[in-house]
DNA sequence: TACAGTCTTATATAAGACAAAAGATACACA
DNA sequence: TGTGTATCTTTTGTCTTATATAAGACTGTA
């Protein structure tokens, strides 16, 4: 571990394992070595490991079993990791995501600035559908820079089943930051009612999100309706 | 600290910590003694009084400036923390949150199985409206059980400006848990529609909530309906 | 008064020793 | 030959000690 820097030993240690775990070094649900081994590897103590790894853990990178190991999360977006939940009653589901299309468009004023980018830049947008028990509770539409996502593919998003960020983790490099979530009513409108079959006007709960990279660039901007008549949303765990 | 309990000292840290917060030994933003003293008075190092104040530093219910000290968080409830964000716009505002009334009731089917309590037990009704820049965007409702919460007092709550977290924490010495919260788009009923100023039938965005204490008991079950024409609703960050 | 050093007191980081948990293995015994 | 039990090994978890870094107060000097 090159002692250069004024960077507290944890700190780059966290790098370290964030960059080994993004380039495949050990796969999802795989256990890395153990917390001496990394010791060991990075030249700093068990503790200094454990203390990168605590910070890991919280952010949901990693997880822990005492006596056995330390093991890669299965990174899934956050859509996916919500919960649908019958009205009067625990548990809940998380939903299936189908995805519907990719088309390439141009940024207008407004998600242009959003994202940070000049009026007229390429932009991915994204549309994914939400089943929960078969039934479509869910419309999801994202933008996302071309720029940044070179070859964005359809094959390449339905091969991961619709996850979204684990695509943009694998092949982009790029390890996003749910941002912070915004909740609304709003009426459907005509296109949403259709595909969630619903009557327009009906009311519809939508969720704004703008997930950033670890340098705080927009980089996905999303916004999802869903019905709710029968189930509610729940935001899923600790978003690191 | 006493070494008879097989529970690792540092979690023994953390109750005494919390219950000194809790009886009011430092008051809101005031700095506690120092790790070291801390450290001290326990028993402990200073290395396991670290650890400790991390939880609960990470829990929200203490905050820390290196140099300075450590301070006690000001504990303002789940819907005073949350922020109200103009559709187009960063930043957002913190609502006021006005009291409506309190009312003694008794439990339905629905509410004593949610609360755990029997059939027909007495609760307090309590009832909140919330206004952000003057206008009324929001309205609470919120049930506890009388027994836990003795003599409940419009006057009490009034004091402490709707600050029911902090009441229960004061009055009642119970810390409570935000629960999950969950999320529906919901017609306005004429109750609603009237108090928040909006047509019926109007898309209004619903929260549920049910906070617990710290042994999981299920002590507030709280709805809340929101207008979201012009502001959108972004949760507090980290519930603890 | 303004400024720069330094002192004090706080939190932050790092390493090492030891404890506890979970599997794996070996062994006694029916 | 199977079966339960003790023990061993590997892993994460806890705790202490020592030291670094940050912030503010203090102090002497121009």
């Amino acid at each position: 571990m090159s002692k250069l820097a004024a960077i507290p030993l944890y700190r780059q240690v966290i790098r370290e394992v964030t960059t080994a775990v993004d380039a495949g070094e050990w796969n999802a649900d795989e256990s890395l070595p153990s917390e001496n081994d990394l010791a060991r590897r990075f030249g700093v103590s068990q503790g200094t490991v454990r203390k990168a790894l605590d910070v890991l853990v919280l952010e949901g990178v990693l997880y822990r079993r005492q006596g056995v190991g330390t093991f890669v999360s299965d990174a899934s977006d956050f859509l996916a990791q919500a919960m649908f939940v019958p009205l009067s009653g625990y548990g809940g589901e998380k939903p299936k995501i189908e995805m519907l299309g990719c088309v390439r468009i141009h940024a207008g004023e407004q998600l242009a600035e959003i994202l940070g980018l000049r009026r007229g830049a390429a932009l991915w947008q994204v549309r994914r559908l939400l089943r929960v028990a078969g039934t479509v509770i869910g419309l999801e539409e994202m933008f996302l820079p071309e720029a940044n996502f070179p070859n964005l593919e359809m094959r390449r998003i339905r091969e991961l089943r619709g996850n979204l960020r684990e695509l943009c983790w694998r092949d982009f490099g790029m390890r996003l930051k749910d941002g912070e979530v915004r909740y609304r009513a709003v009426p459907a409108a005509s296109a949403e009612a259709r595909l969630l079959q619903v009557e327009v006007h009906e009311p519809l709960l939508q969720l704004v999100r703008l997930a950033r990279d670890f340098d705080g660039k927009p980089q996905v901007w999303s916004v999802a309706w869903f019905r709710s008549e029968q189930l509610a949303f729940q935001a899923p765990p600790e978003q690191a």
